[in-house]
DNA sequence: TGGAACCTTCACATCAGTGTGAAGGCAAGC
DNA sequence: GCTTGCCTTCACACTGATGTGAAGGTTCCA
């Protein structure tokens, strides 16, 4: 598909798609006229991608991290090109990654506390 | 105390907490010679701003929010102050900021289970 | 054939968060 | 006193993520 219906799909705009593609986050191919051409696991990485950059990760980070995120099921790296500072690296992040959950987490209970608070039903009505 | 200390006692910047306050984040008083004068609960205020922050939240969303966010015990805002408008943009925030949990946590375990996946022994013996 | 809708690159602009420095007032110790 | 360090405001600049527009090529359909 191209980069027009991969927006679509996605909700991304064609602009961040570039972008994503300039900063090494995604690597569509490319036809005879020069058109972006994704494939269907785009899809998900697109919007993955999009969902780190909410949560306030870098591109950067997010490069070093995503070849080891590919899917639910898969690994889809040789373990050999782990190197000891590779797996460092990983494991610290997924500790902020961590911190961050810690922190959403508390303010989302704060929230939820508060509106149960003051609305003792609404929980259970709007739900 | 004043702002060099709290910027020690958090970690965060002089120059941040000067924004913060600039954003309506943080409301110190002011000395007679127009120091900034900080109190105890400004310690963990400044930190929580500052995990939202990184946690890819806008300080004007942070506005919003804050004031029903006076720690884990306390409500300190009259419910008469929350409109309906108000309760659906908190109800609409939880939920959003439960999105960003998601997508965290998904990539965490991701990064997990590949470290797991490669190295299955150490993940027992580094924790 | 022509127009509509898509694509390309390039470039400039905006916004939030942050860094940094200047110029000057205040406070505490030698 | 003077120095040192902290504080003030103001301002300019940078970075990363994003918006937007120009100028031009491609695809497709009527």
């Amino acid at each position: 598909m191209r980069i027009g219906e991969l927006s679509r799909r996605t909700g991304v705009p064609a602009r961040m798609l570039r972008y994503y593609e300039e900063q090494g986050l995604l690597r569509p191919e490319r036809a005879e006229n020069g058109y972006r051409v994704y494939r269907e696991p785009e899809v998900g990485r697109a919007q993955q991608i999009r969902g780190l950059l909410d949560s306030g990760l870098t591109t950067e980070l997010i490069r070093r991290i995503l070849p080891f995120l590919d899917g639910p099921q898969g690994i889809h790296l040789d373990p050999r090109c782990l190197t000891a500072e590779t797996e460092a690296l990983m494991r610290g992040e997924a500790e902020r990654i961590q911190q961050r959950i810690d922190c959403l987490a508390r303010n989302r209970d704060a929230i939820l506390a508060y509106l149960a608070a003051v609305r003792p039903a609404a929980d259970a009505s709007t739900r």
